[in-house]
DNA sequence: GCAAAAATATACTAAAAAGTTTATTTTAAA
DNA sequence: TTTAAAATAAACTTTTTAGTATATTTTTGC
C-alpha cells in the first residue's frame, strides 16, 4: 500500500492533470490547485519543490496515464486492424475526453514547443514512439497477410494520428463532435481499402 | 497614408504577433512584447488599454493575416484540384512558416479552449468558415465534371484540415517535416482517386 | 517653422503569483 | 498507543508583471 505522502502527492498529480491540460503550463497557477486539492501551501510544498517541479511531475503523470490508457486500448484488438480500429474509436468522443482539456500529448506539444525545451523533447519522444508503435502493427499486418503490401505504414500511421488528434482540436473549438465520425470512417474505410 | 500612430500600432500588432503565437496569450508578457519592439511602456498603453486589449487585437491581426494569405493561396488554383493542392502545399513546410511558431488558428485553438471564451468563438467562427469555404470549392469541383459525386465534400474538407493541422504540430514537436511530404502525398492521392 | 502629436525617460504604484516560516494540530503506521 | 510524519493555519517575504504619472524630448505633418 501506498504511504499517506504518496498518496497525498498522486492526488495532488490526479487533481493538477486536468488543471494543467486545460489552462496550460503557463496559465495554471498554484492558487488554481491548492482551491481545487483543497490543501494548504505547506502541504503542496512539502510534495515539490516549486511549480516548475509541479508542472514537470503534472506533465509526465499526464503522458504515462496516456500511454497506459493507449496501450490498454490497441491491445483490446487482436488483428491490426482491430488495434488501429480500436486506437480510432478511442477518439470518437472529442468533447468527453478522459481527462479534461482534450489530448495531454498534443496541448503541451503546442504549448511547449518554443517555450519548454525539456518537456518539448519528452513530447517528441511520445509522438516518435507512438509511430514507431503504430508502423510496427500495420507491418505485422502485411506480415500476416491481413494487408496488402501496398500499405505504406508510416504514411498511414502518420495520417491517421494527425488527423485525428487535429480533429480534436478543431471538434472542440467548434463545439461539436459531428465531423469526427465521419472522419473516423473514412480513415477506417482507407485502411480497409488494403485488406486482403 | 497611415498616420505614424497607426503605423507605430501596427508595427507593434506585427511585432506581438509572433510571441503571442509562440508563448500564448497566458504566456506572452508586455515586457516581451517592450523588449522586441523597442518601445516604451508609456508608447504602448498609449496605443492599448491593457494586455487584454493587446491580446485581442493581436489575435484579430494574426487570424485576418492567416485568412488573407489563405485565400491569395487558394486564388491561385484554377480548377478545385489545384485549390485544394495549393491549399495543401502552405503546409509544406512546417518548420518555418510564415508566422514563427506555426498556426495560429490551432495555436490559438488550443489555449483559448478552456480559458479565452470570446477568443474561443472567434476561431470557431473561423474554422466554420474555412470548412464552408473548402466544401463548397469541392461541390463546385463535383459540379463541374472534374470530381466523381462519390466525394464527400464535407468529410474529405475536415480530413484534410485535420490532418494537416495535426501534421504541423506533430512535425514541430518531432523537429522534422518529412513526415509531412508523405501526408500531403496522400492527401492528394486520395481526392485524385475520385477525379474524373 | 511651428504647434500638436507621438514617443521617451524615469520613477513610481498595484496586483498577482510564487514561495517561506513557524507554531499547532491531526493522522498514520510501527 | 504513542511518536514521527503529514497537514494546517496564518501571517509573512519575494518576485514578477501589469499598469500609472509626468515632465521632457523628438517627430510629424500642416
Amino acid at each position: 500500500m501506498l504511504s499517506k505522502a504518496e498518496r497525498t502527492k498522486q492526488f495532488i498529480l490526479e487533481t493538477a492533470a486536468p488543471i494543467f491540460n486545460q489552462k496550460g503550463i503557463s496559465g495554471a497557477n498554484i492558487d488554481d490547485v491548492l482551491a481545487a486539492t483543497k490543501l494548504t501551501k505547506g502541504c503542496l510544498y512539502g510534495h515539490f519543490e516549486g511549480k516548475e517541479d509541479l508542472a514537470l511531475q503534472v506533465v509526465d503523470f499526464m503522458l504515462n496515464t496516456n500511454g497506459e490508457k493507449m496501450l490498454l486500448t490497441i491491445s483490446q484488438g487482436k488483428t491490426a486492424k482491430a488495434k488501429v480500429f480500436a486506437f480510432l474509436d478511442f477518439y470518437k468522443d472529442p468533447l468527453n475526453t478522459y481527462l479534461k482539456g482534450g489530448c495531454p500529448v498534443f496541448n503541451i506539444a503546442v504549448e511547449s514547443d518554443d517555450n519548454f525545451p525539456a518537456v518539448k523533447q519528452k513530447i517528441a519522444g511520445v509522438i516518435r514512439h507512438g509511430q514507431e508503435l503504430f508502423v510496427s502493427i500495420l507491418n505485422k499486418g502485411i506480415a500476416d497477410g491481413e494487408f496488402s503490401d501496398k500499405l505504406d505504414p508510416a504514411v498511414y500511421a502518420f495520417k491517421a494520428v494527425a488527423a485525428v488528434e487535429g480533429a480534436v482540436v478543431m471538434c472542440k473549438a467548434m463545439n461539436t463532435a459531428q465531423p469526427m465520425a465521419g472522419l473516423l470512417r473514412s480513415l477506417k474505410a482507407e485502411l480497409e481499402s488494403y485488406s486482403l
